[in-house]
DNA sequence: ATGACGATTCGCACATAGTGCGAACGCACC
DNA sequence: GGTGCGTTCGCACTATGTGCGAATCGTCAT
């Protein structure tokens, strides 16, 4: 390896490209020909098509008889299938879901907590309780402001939370948000006496959520069940949906596997 | 390379054992230690470790802190995601499924032609229609005893019809499926004739499918709308629901991108 | 037919990038 | 303080991956 120019991913080098390409291919909406990646990485045509012939082989990319575009296979597909299991957004976690959405009359909510991200397993919601903004299903950011990130925070010791919060701070997303670390502490200490995390317009204005933890059967908290409300609802609903929230979250834990 | 033993799929082999590992990984519904992934795959230590690393830097891996298990991470996610578009299913095609669904009162389903295989993209049904059998989301074999699948053949030309019934066959799953080639190239024609493709208990029995093709902008058979239905009603409702089906073909084309 | 162009494969020489082994390190738990 | 993981490090070796160029194939236009 030069001294001169070093590698930005200290790691497998065929590898990386190899997933590169997946990335690459997966970008473009009509997938891309052996030479746009070639070009497009900097690669040798032989190189590319011998990590393209692998890719093909194993079935994460392939490519219309006749086109010369590559577009992402089956394999891709199954993957991302697993990780659908592995974020337990199974069938009947899903009707614990739809049923929480009837009960509680607001959208629901099954996240999954995945090392330092959540991830949006699963939405219940109705065009007459749509889900929050811009909340999807996917991958996001865990932050203390929501009530499911308060509960993952709360599901790890003090030096893990010190971690999480000196590589991510602890923003103010509105007037309400938390900043303060003691004080931030002294919640989730309220949240792991509770079994319960509520967060009051701390993420977005004139909203509040209600999370419960999901446990695995080892008793590990995997993930959170949630519902959110308008603010001004809460404070004549709380018991209610608090109720709701908790033995949504017991029946998702129930249909946890491993 | 040793004349001895030879890799079985000839390519890049850090590449394949990265995508082995992804496989193992999100195999194991609770994830697997680094130690296990180094022993299923016959890789030395360090080996293995470098290896996940890479995966992990890209994201494709993640833990959970403490834990010493690899699970699936977010790239994974964004890349099913990217398979998704590609696939066409986005929020509005699924609208327009959905539509059809209520318009037929009957399933329907979004198919879309990849390389020799199919994939399931949408599946619009409900408690009173459900869809058929085992059919899921997801890739499947293409087959000549559906209508998707002749559709999927009729949108090429004779020389790769050929291929694909070498390299497949034209099996026989009920009593009225098509074994014969020169039948089916028959039955191809009277579908690029009519730009529909009609099938009458061919997969199974008591069930007709319809099914219209799904055009790029391009012009380009890419995919296909089609319902199913009991094959005693198909007779008395054929002409609304090819009305129905063309007209959802036709709604998706003008969704698809690129 | 002929030629030209893009896509794909092949052959080859080189050395980098990947490998395995063993040892060292860090850490938790006893 | 020791024992048993999990993880990193150092090193020597060469298989593995690489780039270059040329050969081949296929398609389309002339």
């Amino acid at each position: 390896m030069s001294a001169v120019e070093r590698r930005s991913g200290a790691g497998i080098q065929s590898a990386e490209r190899a997933l590169r390409i997946l990335e690459l291919v997966g970008a473009a909406p009509t997938g891309l020909t052996a030479a746009e990646i070639a070009e497009r990485l900097g690669l040798g045509q032989s190189t590319a098509y011998r990590l393209l012939a692998t890719l093909q082989h194993e079935d994460y990319l392939t490519r219309q008889p006749g086109e010369h575009r590559y577009i992402l296979g089956r394999s891709v597909d199954e993957l991302g299938r697993a990780l659908q299991v592995q974020l337990v957004a199974t069938d009947p976690v899903r009707a614990v879901l739809r049923a929480l959405h009837d009960a509680a009359h607001a959208p629901a909510y099954l996240t999954v907590f995945r090392g330092d991200d959540i991830a949006v397993a699963h939405i219940a919601d109705s065009p007459e309780h749509p889900r929050i903004g811009q909340l999807h299903v996917g991958f996001a950011e865990a932050s203390h402001t929501t009530a499911f990130g308060k509960l993952m925070l709360a599901s790890r010791d003090d030096a893990a939370v010190a971690r999480f919060l000196e590589k991510r701070g602890a923003a103010r997303l509105t007037a309400s948000s938390v900043t303060d670390v003691a004080t931030l502490r002294e919640q989730l200490d309220e949240v792991r006496a509770q079994q319960l995390a509520v967060e009051v317009e701390e993420y977005l204005p004139k909203l509040a959520c209600i999370a419960a933890p999901v446990r695995s059967p080892a008793g590990r908290v995997v993930g959170a069940v949630s519902v959110s409300v308008s603010a001004k609802d809460l404070p004549s609903r709380a018991w209610e949906l608090e109720r709701a929230v908790r033995r949504g979250a017991w029946q998702v834990s129930a249909r946890v596997a491993g």
